[in-house]
DNA sequence: GCGATAATCAACACGTTGTTCAATAATCGT
DNA sequence: ACGATTATTGAACAACGTGTTGATTATCGC
């Protein structure tokens, strides 16, 4: 439980205290804590009918199974609910087809993902600079590889071949541009030149890469140590010595 | 022309002229020498039938224009033969599928990049620390960039929203993976760790990345920007001043 | 021009789609 | 535990895209 302040090592930005406090989902006491898609739903509504819940589980296991050994293209929705045990008319209760059924899953990682964005504003490169003096992992960062993980089924068959392809990019959007806009600039955030916002890209897509080999290899890493990659990969230079 | 040595400064590396090379291709003069389908096919056949050929464009204009208008899932083979003018039967006679149709077009464009590779075979990192000391472009890479505005209107729609998905990936492990593994080590390309994997996969995604902007933004910058773009992306560091 | 070959047109069986309906089964609130 | 509500089932349906076939016409290479 390192809550409260790691880092008392004089920097030269603000709110480091604030940057370097664990996310939202808070999974590092209870291990690996999959209550997001089920908090919000029972957040939203009263409570959703059993029969629903468990035909759109059966659903989604048989997309991501199908996925796999198929591929996303080569999938019906006859496939979808044969796999499921679903009648077809149940089917289409709850989505319109099968691009619609994935994208509603898509949408509720993204979603969850959203809540990561609050937390990405208060960093900066001196709170990042920080840790990586003190070997130490972005909290912010191992909660978010924790929730990939979590994920990690899905994400396995989604970023991998006969996944969706069009979801790394939204992805990049949503997590690692904004996290390299937050942690890079300051100063040409505002008013970005032509190189700048290839300069964001290039690290944008960067972190995507890492992201999507960690998952399409097995996420044999933990989250702390893909943190610790991820920081490592931000401050080397071409030519450097690499010990580890 | 800058054909021969452009670099007399002592470098640690052996084979510099044979690296600041121009690639195959040799665009350098003609402008912008749309000939890299065409050759190949008109040296491994006689002589292609006119008919078939027209076919051939008519099909692949279709595809393109659909795919930036509508998306690649929305098109059906009726729609391609439709836009091109062409009978459905035509089409089969071709392709099997909408699918292969677009694989064919995809295959192409990697043969040619294929070629590259040879090239970047004589990169290391000290030939390219050379260019960016006297401010050049990678010969290379300027070759590289052309080749890519040459299949500008293929890219756009494949890379783009509605595209292919798939294909950015394998550009990626195609040309990114190659040139960072020749480039960047030397001395962890035998044995890398899995720091290294993944250092390899950050750097490569990074220039897919890039790749990826600049032919969806339209490819304003040359392809002389685009390998300076490269170069000073490759050896700039996290809050260091950006001028330009 | 002649032979070869590609493109055209119409027609076919087939699978998937998306919708509808009545009947059945499960769930929820109390 | 009950009744009311609601999801699921199974069957049928037309519409559409698919991939193939055969006969006919147009175009190409030489």
């Amino acid at each position: 439980m390192q809550t409260k302040a790691v880092l008392d090592e004089p920097t030269a930005s603000g709110a480091t205290a604030a940057a370097l406090a664990p996310a939202p989902g808070d999974a590092s006491v209870a291990g690996t804590a999959s209550a997001y898609v089920r908090d919000e739903a029972a957040a939203e509504r009263p409570t959703e009918d059993r029969r629903i819940t468990r035909t759109k589980r059966a659903l989604r296991g048989a997309l991501i199974a199908l996925m796999e050994e198929r591929g996303l293209d080569a999938i019906t929705v006859n496939d979808l609910c044969a796999r499921a045990d679903i009648n077809r008319g149940t089917f289409y209760n709850h989505y319109r087809d099968k691009d619609d059924l994935l994208a509603v899953l898509e949408n509720e990682v993204l979603a969850d993902l959203d809540r990561y964005q609050v937390q990405m504003a208060d960093l900066s490169l001196p709170v990042v600079m920080a840790c990586q003096k003190l070997g130490r992992p972005l909290p912010l960062l191992v909660s978010l590889f924790e929730y990939l993980k979590d994920q990690g089924d899905f994400l396995h068959a989604v970023l991998g071949p006969g996944g969706d392809g069009g979801f790394g990019p939204r992805l990049r959007d949503s997590i690692c541009t904004n996290l390299v806009e937050s942690i890079l600039h300051e100063r040409y955030r505002d008013n970005p030149t032509p190189f700048v916002r290839y300069y964001v890209s290039f690290f944008a897509s960067a972190y995507l890469g890492v992201i999507e080999r960690w998952i399409c290899t097995g996420m044999k890493e933990s989250p702390q140590e893909m943190a610790l990659i991820s920081l490592r990969l931000l401050f080397i230079k071409p030519g450097e010595r690499i010990e580890l």
